[in-house]
DNA sequence: TAGATTGTTAATCGATTAACAATC
DNA sequence: TAGATTGTTAATCGATTAACAATC
């Protein structure tokens, strides 16, 4: 696998590319080109066969490209075939909307803990996972070397949070709080978050709310 | 409030700076400079700034913004103290999640219903919003004049709830499933996807893996 | 073969960062 | 005042789209 940069916009496509491609297998198409994809996707034909070419896998011209073909480049692009575990901490509504979630499988990603703030939460099972009080974070994460922390508490208490799996060895975090994460350098900090998204869609409405009768504008 | 395009990374931001004000503001801070915010949330200053004048907020040199005026442009420049009525489809994992998640409520907006397509889960309540069959979508929308819609569902299913959305009479569609959703050029689409941030993860850790003993490379 | 499709190189577009003048 | 901070203009960087040669 080359460590080549890839642009991060190639990335966050990589996934619809393969969910897209999972439906195709399983309506038995064998072949598919990069126009077929980007129009279902919404993505330009060009931009696809660029995101394509980063993964390695190789098309025919005229023919396009093996489902199955560009499924094993995504995966191994990914390195989904990579068993690696995580652990979540902040077992609220979005927490608990995370260990349910079947995207996280499909990366090779088990989550083997949560751990929250309440004590009301503690031995209780979340999408069959166990909740832990979040002092045994630590301690947790060394012993199981896990690789992954998801975050999802509030802002104020996702730095020592992330302090916490730094020490018990963990490699990379996933983080939903809307703050910065002050971390080693090889520790790989990912920040996400849905109200961003939201905020686009709301600026997006305000607009139209100001242009009652024309077309959509921009911005 | 002008209708001037405004960069999407910049929207995408705006709920970052305004959570972070609703804290400084409960610290009783008054006054914050864009140095500030861009060292807690990972910001370029410059980039702070840039964004805070597309919300149409001044500050002061030498003093900075007063907390409480900037937490009111971003309200008012995201149109946040409009209320808003939404309906989700799909009463899943991640459905479920959205209906309890508190930044829906931040952006003005009230879920007054969800759909689903199991029989098992209609006349019961996720959050205490009742979920309905997904046949009387259309109608409920029409008559409760609902402004956007979510979809939660998958992919295969979410083009027909779009258009039944459509034909409901909603403006704005955040859609949380991998496909391009074909819809009237005025209504607004907003595609949002939990996996693309955690391909950006797989993908810094594999090449971590590659690369044991140095320093973390990029792409 | 002809033509569709790939893959790459060049041009355009958009966002970020740097530089700097304005000002309290 | 001096210096910190704002806000804007210019330069750089990165991603997308267009153009086109290669090829099955």
């Amino acid at each position: 696998m080359s460590t080549e940069p890839v642009p991060k916009p190639t990335l966050r496509r990589l996934p619809a590319y393969y969910q897209l491609l999972l439906r195709l297998r399983e309506r038995g198409q064998v072949m598919v080109s990069a126009a077929q994809m980007g129009e279902v996707l919404g993505v330009h034909h060009t931009q696809v066969r660029k995101d394509l070419a980063f993964t390695g896998s190789q098309g025919r011209p005229k023919v396009g490209h093996r489902v199955e073909d560009l499924l094993a480049s995504i995966e191994q692009f990914l390195d989904w075939r990579q068993a690696t575990t995580a652990v979540l901490v902040g077992a609220g509504s979005l927490g608990t909307a995370l260990l349910g979630y079947e995207g996280i499988a499909r990366a090779g990603v088990t989550i083997v803990a949560a751990f929250d703030s309440d004590p009301a939460k503690h031995g209780r099972k979340r999408h069959g996972i166990p909740v832990r009080p979040i002092e045994d974070l630590e301690t947790f994460a060394r012993e199981r070397e896990v690789a992954i922390g998801i975050i999802t508490v509030p802002a104020v208490y996702a730095p020592p949070i992330a302090a916490a799996m730094v020490k018990g060895g963990i490699r990379a975090i996933w983080n939903f709080a809307p703050i910065r994460l002050d971390v080693p350098g090889d520790v790989i900090v990912e920040t996400t978050s849905l109200a961003a998204s939201l905020a686009v869609l709301s600026r997006k409405l305000a607009i139209q709310r100001q242009l009652p009768a024309s077309e959509p504008a921009a911005g």
